[in-house]
DNA sequence: GCTTGTGAAGACCTTCACAGCA
DNA sequence: TGCTGTGAAGGTCTTCACAAGC
């Protein structure tokens, strides 16, 4: 298997593609636990539920990772996804809010095992300010610059409410941060170069009840 | 201002389409609260950072509730935008598992004022069963069907861990679950008929990090 | 045999640009 | 004049189908 193309910036890569990257990972990932050594484009089909032709198309984007009669080895295949994604190393995360949201936030086991280390985490209250929530002591506002430069984090995870949300983001983003994940029901503004992901739940059931609607009467 | 076409359940509306309506109903919202009383597909472009054709295009799939001259009356497109996605009513809703998300998401403050009201929670383990989470029972999972069919709920959210979730959504589609939004990890198999959204902040960190490593070297 | 990688075709979605109307 | 609603054009993404290679 070809390494993934190494420092290479694919322009041409579409949107829907690098979304569907991590599913891949993830589907991979749990090949690899099933001892699954090598696997089709077909057979991650069926686990993804979606068309070998897509799944083929969507990894030559990036290279020729597959041996033709076989399949795709699926450690290569976990190595190089890692690496297309950038996760072949830590990174840092901030938290912003630590009320309900943001302490379960900080206490999902989930981020961790992913390379996503939550490494600080700040709130405006000061009744918030020097409580501890898991291993970390939440900071005042005003030591974001210097605790962001210092720690090396680049991604924030904001969880305020969304009327602060807009202010929270440019100082974010004031301080160097190129990542955001939105919790706050609220859209967000930001300049080019940095991305920003929502998360929200209402939106998400808003969606689904228009297909319930359908359904019956 | 037309009615919403009633009861017609338009089967050429793109996907993307309706992801789109809640965030217009949000922004709808947000005028009507600003005292807005009419608005152009220009305006609701620049607050959502679209383009106004988008708008107009959408909108179009549903009906005509525009003024040529003028833009949209914004009570009434709040209301045509409640009636397309099926949110001029109330969805009762169950939580499945009552872990630190469960509990989390039980107590979320934004699901009630959108009309989705959280009725019953339920866990596997014994030793959640019986606990109050905010006014609610922990329910065993043997009380789920009949449960279900007294409240009168057709959406489920599942907070369970990612290795119990499809036993779990199976169950809930036997019971006769139209919608479930997922919180586990996992990729979900549910017959036609049943919608599911998943909530996946990993995934998420996982394609923005696509983008930041473009970024720099 | 089986499976990849990929141009070409097709489906889907967005944007354009303007007729029609207030 | 200003703005909607919409066919048509343009762009993006998915699927097809097959040559190439194990």
């Amino acid at each position: 298997m070809p390494l993934a193309a190494e420092g290479r910036l694919p322009a041409g890569v579409p949107r829907v593609v690098v979304e569907r990257l991590p599913l891949y990972l993830r589907a991979v990932k749990g090949l690899l636990a099933e001892g699954v050594e090598v696997v089709s484009s077909q057979r991650l089909g069926e686990v993804l539920q979606t068309t070998p032709a897509q799944i083929r198309k969507d990894l030559s984007y990036f290279g020729r990772f597959g041996k033709q009669g076989r399949g795709y080895n699926v450690t290569g295949l976990l190595r190089v996804l890692s690496q297309i994604l950038g996760l072949d190393r830590v990174w840092n995360v901030a938290v912003v809010g630590v009320g309900r949201l943001g302490r379960a936030i900080i206490s999902y086991p989930g981020f961790a095992p992913e390379g996503f280390r939550i490494v600080a985490a700040f709130d405006a209250d000061p009744n918030q300010v020097g409580q501890r929530v898991e291993d970390l002591r939440v900071q005042p506002m005003e030591e974001l610059d210097a605790t962001l430069r210092e720690r090396d984090v680049h991604i924030a995870i904001v969880a305020v409410p969304a009327s602060q949300a807009q202010v929270v983001v440019d100082r974010l983003v004031r301080a160097g941060i190129r990542g955001i994940l939105n919790y706050a029901p609220t859209h967000l503004q930001v300049p080019p170069g940095v991305t920003v992901r929502n998360i929200d739940p209402v939106l998400s059931l808003q969606a689904m009840t228009f297909y319930l609607k359908q359904g019956r009467g």
